[in-house]
DNA sequence: CTAAGTGCAAAATGTTTGCATACTT
DNA sequence: AAGTATGCAAACATTTTGCACTTAG
């Protein structure tokens, strides 16, 4: 059984709130170090809120930190990742293409795509733009 | 000016023998634990021969041990990745629908994928294989 | 000779864990 | 009351770094 508790809460709640945004838990810790929670409770509910698929794990390249966002399940369940490396944050590919490049691996190569697992990386609109203009 | 030194060739030469295989820190530290390199001798290198494209740095799932494969910068400069989550191997992917994918995406979404940091993630064949016997 | 690379040990980073305490149900 | 979660501090694993020394060019 899975309890409802204060630090649950005040991290899913957070979370939430900020779904278009990646953190790691540095910066969870920070931004929550006026409320309720300490790190290891920060650690342990992230991990159970990734098993519960609530939260999408990722990395950015050349660091080792973990990075969180929330995410709904349901709605996640069945389409690819796309991950910026600029900012670290994710964004819901709903493409015909990619189904199809999908069951095209599985049946010619008999390599299975994990689509919770699988995020493709790249550079989003907004941080291509940055670049020009600098 | 990158010098050649015996630590690189011993690193290299190991890696290029098995680039079929990934391999943590640690289990290159052990295969090559009768050659005259030490453990942050392979750090730089590693990380020097991953600027140099010459190999790529994966994970596996539930584990923050970075592992390396060697590979051929130029033949992979224009595909994706297929890594295998249970084993590890990287596999080089090259399909047509990929690449229609990756057009289409940049041109609907303004997302540009980066090929060489862009990897699928999934079973492979043989992993798949096992799972059924078991 | 100079720049680059090495080995060692120490430090840093990010994460996990044991344990006593506190909260949920 | 039983099961679950928390906070703290200590432990952990992996990786990075400072420094004196060595090697490649």
């Amino acid at each position: 059984m899975v309890y409802s508790t204060e630090q649950r809460n005040i991290l899913l709640t957070f979370l939430k709130e900020h779904s278009d945004k990646v953190f790691s838990v540095n910066q969870i810790e920070k931004a929550l170090s006026s409320q309720n929670i300490s790190r290891s409770a920060l650690y342990r509910n992230l991990a159970e809120l990734e098993k519960l698929k609530k939260v999408k794990r990722s990395n950015k390249i050349g660091s080792r930190e973990a990075f969180f966002q929330y995410y709904d399940n349901l709605e996640c369940l069945n389409h690819i990742h796309l991950s910026c490396t600029k900012c670290g944050r994710i964004f819901h590919m709903t493409n015909d293409l990619a189904e199809t490049l999908i069951e095209n691996l599985e049946n010619q190569d008999g390599f299975i795509i994990n689509k919770r697992e699988t995020t493709l990386y790249g550079t989003c609109k907004e941080c291509s733009k940055k670049q020009e203009n600098q």
